[in-house]
DNA sequence: TTTTCCGTGTAACAAATGTTACGAATCGCT
DNA sequence: AGCGATTCGTAACATTTGTTACACGGAAAA
């Protein structure tokens, strides 16, 4: 099952073996926290199965969306702390139960040399995750709530393969960041536009 | 010259003298386009002296801009770029009469497995660029169009190294996507509260 | 069943931002 | 000096987003 995952990125047997030897699985459930700014462990997730939402957190308490993780990706955030030593503040957690195979940090550096299938890993990685920052940052600046929220069923959707989306209003608004009532005003006129059906937690994309 | 700058993070003598003989010296006037959609050159800017800025350009024209480039700084997002042989929409514009030293991409690889330093380099590029690109986030997300422009004031103040801005409304409101007048008129009440004071074509920081 | 709590709908208003329009001041050029 | 172009100030208004308050209905708990 690991040895598949990794294979997906062409990893060398080599490679797949060291990491199979020095990382271990950990199975989480919806809502546990896989990093923390209080946990200093040096570990990089690496994705099995389910989903993974990363945060980034500020000093006062609120935080922002960075992306989603999902199967046979890795936290490049986690990577550069762990290479740096310095201290990312960001969160992991669990959007959906899954499994995630936790890679040590310790031969990071050793394996960026040996392998050029990891080093192709790495930096597509460092690439994706770009290119989602950079895709939020344009939807902050050129797209309304509306489109905005749209979007983030859409991406939702995608994410957990279903049609249906299990959140309250107020779920919603936080991962927005803006108010429930913003939301639930906007979810009224998406389901007046037929491009939603809501019932009470739940919410169908049409 | 360039020994001084590359020897800033620490390059090994081997690298320094390899960087200097792939690379070329490149002079740019304010304003050049130094890398822009056409030219698909693999090369990676590293920025000797003067300012950059890097925009990212969609598909209707309208663009954002991600960060700026100062002296001993790279484009992570180049190198990502030459890595993955991938399109990356970025554009990279000089905001001051400045010297770069380009580097072509042929030796990128081997210069990751070889030199110590050129890894952490590369690493700490991405992180620098991260940690930018997340501001921007928080700064769209949690702050209103004046503390951003304040914000923008102070940034353009410390990468000029100057107190005076020399630049319109119209400029500093495509910088943060938005209309002339709205500028105006905080500008207008940042000089009330004696933040800065203004005259034509200039901007002066108290 | 009754009570309480949670999720949602909606109104009314406030604040921030965007848009259009026009006038005044200043600069560069002839 | 005179003229046109650029830059800025400001009013008036539209739109978007945020806030507060309250009602309703269903779900969960007592």
């Amino acid at each position: 099952m690991i040895q598949d995952i990794l294979s997906i990125h062409g990893f060398e047997p080599g490679l797949i073996q060291e990491i199979e030897e020095i990382g271990y699985l950990k199975k989480v459930q919806s809502g546990d926290h896989i990093i923390d700014s209080n946990n200093h462990e040096k570990v990089i997730p690496f994705v099995l199965d389910g989903l993974l939402k990363v945060y980034r957190y500020r000093s006062d308490g609120s935080k922002i969306l960075l992306y989603y993780l999902e199967p046979a990706e890795t936290c490049s955030m986690s990577i550069t702390c762990c290479l740096e030593k310095k201290k990312a503040n960001i969160q992991v957690v669990a959007e959906e139960d899954s499994k995630i195979w936790m890679i040590p940090n310790s031969n990071l550096d050793r394996w960026l040399v040996k392998y050029p299938a990891f080093r192709r890993f790495i930096f597509s990685s460092y690439q994706l995750r770009y290119d989602e920052l950079i895709e939020t940052i344009d939807s902050l600046v050129f797209t309304n709530m509306e489109e905005r929220l749209f979007k983030y069923l859409l991406d939702t959707k995608q994410a957990t393969e279903s049609f249906e989306i299990h959140k309250t209003h107020q779920q919603i608004a936080d991962e927005l960041n803006t108010s429930r009532v913003v939301i639930s005003r906007l979810l009224k006129k998406l389901e007046l536009d037929d491009k939603i059906s809501q019932q009470r937690n739940r919410i169908e994309i049409l």
